[in-house]
DNA sequence: ATCACGGATAGTGTATACATCATACGCATC
DNA sequence: GATGCGTATGATGTATACACTATCCGTGAT
């Protein structure tokens, strides 16, 4: 069986090839969450010995991808639906912070660069909303946050945003596949561009947290529907009457 | 030389305890910025196999709060000056968000034992005012934010503050040295205990955000006066112009 | 004197071997 | 048949040994 996993470049330490490797497969989904891994085989796959892969964990288990029981095993990190608020309340503050200190910082050419991601995910979200699939790009939306988080100009920010979308990756590959989506999301960046270029770093926070919250809000919609699809009802919680808030 | 670490507890794997060590001897400041670590004195002065240790140091590198320049060393992490106003709008966001989800969450009895710990602190600021130097406790004000983080209920928020609070307790050290600080961080304390006790999120974060800000701009005062002392200074605290922030 | 170059050194990077421990299974017992 | 205990198993935890490489420093040429 061709294995999840493969050591990129060359010219590094094998621990942090591995770190990036099984970073990049977790982010993949390779795994599922609440999978174990095994040292060994990590090590066996990618042709190394343990003692990279155990660094390699040791630095994941601190980004809260892998869950470590001493002397037993190691899993990957579910999170589990009750939480996915907290993550999106985390996530909402940090992404703020991103662009208040966007809207103080960012260079013209940067802001210049921001309004061109902006029209090309207009074009885009036009295009996907006359499909019947809407096959969205999570892709169109990221390069907007990213060139937020880049613009914000302060490193541990951006080391941080990378830890809790690491995190909710897995999640955002489902919202934006919520009809209509792609849309509303292109026009939430359109305010947050336009506060951003008038360098209204209070506006930028306001809004950008608004847009993660509604992100939040589709998501659990998201998750609800897969919870409990149109015909069977699940284990818990008293039906409740579809009523879309 | 007695030397900085020791491993704490027994009873856990060697590796978890090097990382508890390194770690706690980081925040109390026993390296200082900047220095560098030798795997190798590290693991003799705890009687321990560098393996452990490197784990711990591939942890603490991920927390922020080692550097690790491949095949050279290991360096303590510094914050630079410049990076102080960031780090503090992170906290910031972090702990209003922290304090929203409190408003939201606590229970009558954490509520109650915040109470408690805001009536301790005021009791001691006022004695505080009264001596001459200040002797101000971290402590204090640390048990009132410990318990709202705690009051959040959300162990991933949980853990993102953690890390934010072990890359800034050089400086917060500092912070709480400035004169009438006590006061002023005791009266912060009252507005937000209320907010949270009347379980208004919106206004919890908005006077946790002030707070933190405003703990930032005693923190920066105080840096300023390091860099330029009135007098050419030792390095250490000594005169202090009594004036009340 | 300054600069370039090459070996010496010390510390990090990796592999292997062994120790330790949590779990699971089988057996005896109630 | 259900329950508790002891051993077997396999993975993790740790130590040791060796390989590699970046830096430092002495040497020589310009």
């Amino acid at each position: 069986m061709g294995s999840r996993l493969s050591l990129l470049t060359d010219q590094q330490s094998l621990q942090e090839r591995t770190y990036q490797a099984l970073r990049g497969a977790l982010l993949d989904g390779a795994y599922l969450p609440g999978e174990r891994i095994y040292e060994g085989t990590v090590a066996k796959a990618l042709g190394v010995s343990r003692n990279p892969v155990r660094e390699a964990v040791r630095r994941l288990q601190q980004d809260g991808l892998l869950q470590v029981r001493p002397h037993y095993g190691i899993y990957v990190t579910t999170i589990p639906p009750e939480e996915v608020e907290d993550v999106y309340r985390i996530r909402g503050a940090l992404e703020a912070t991103a662009a208040a200190l966007a809207a103080e910082r960012m260079t013209t050419e940067e802001i210049q660069e921001l309004s061109l991601i902006l029209a090309e995910q207009k074009a885009a979200a036009k295009v996907a909303a006359a499909l019947p699939r809407e096959p969205v790009s999570v892709v169109q939306a990221d390069r907007f946050h990213h060139a937020i988080h880049v613009g914000a100009h302060s490193p541990r920010l951006l080391v941080l945003l990378e830890q809790i979308y690491a995190q909710v990756t897995h999640f955002r590959n489902l919202t934006l596949r919520y009809p209509g989506r792609a849309a509303v999301s292109a026009a939430g960046h359109a305010d947050i561009y336009e506060a951003i270029r008038a360098r209204n770093a209070d506006e930028a926070d306001r809004r950008m947290r608004l847009h993660i919250d509604d992100a939040r809000q589709a998501l659990q919609h998201q998750l609800d529907d897969v919870a409990r699809p149109p015909g069977a009802a699940s284990h818990d919680a008293g039906s409740q009457t579809g009523e879309g808030a």
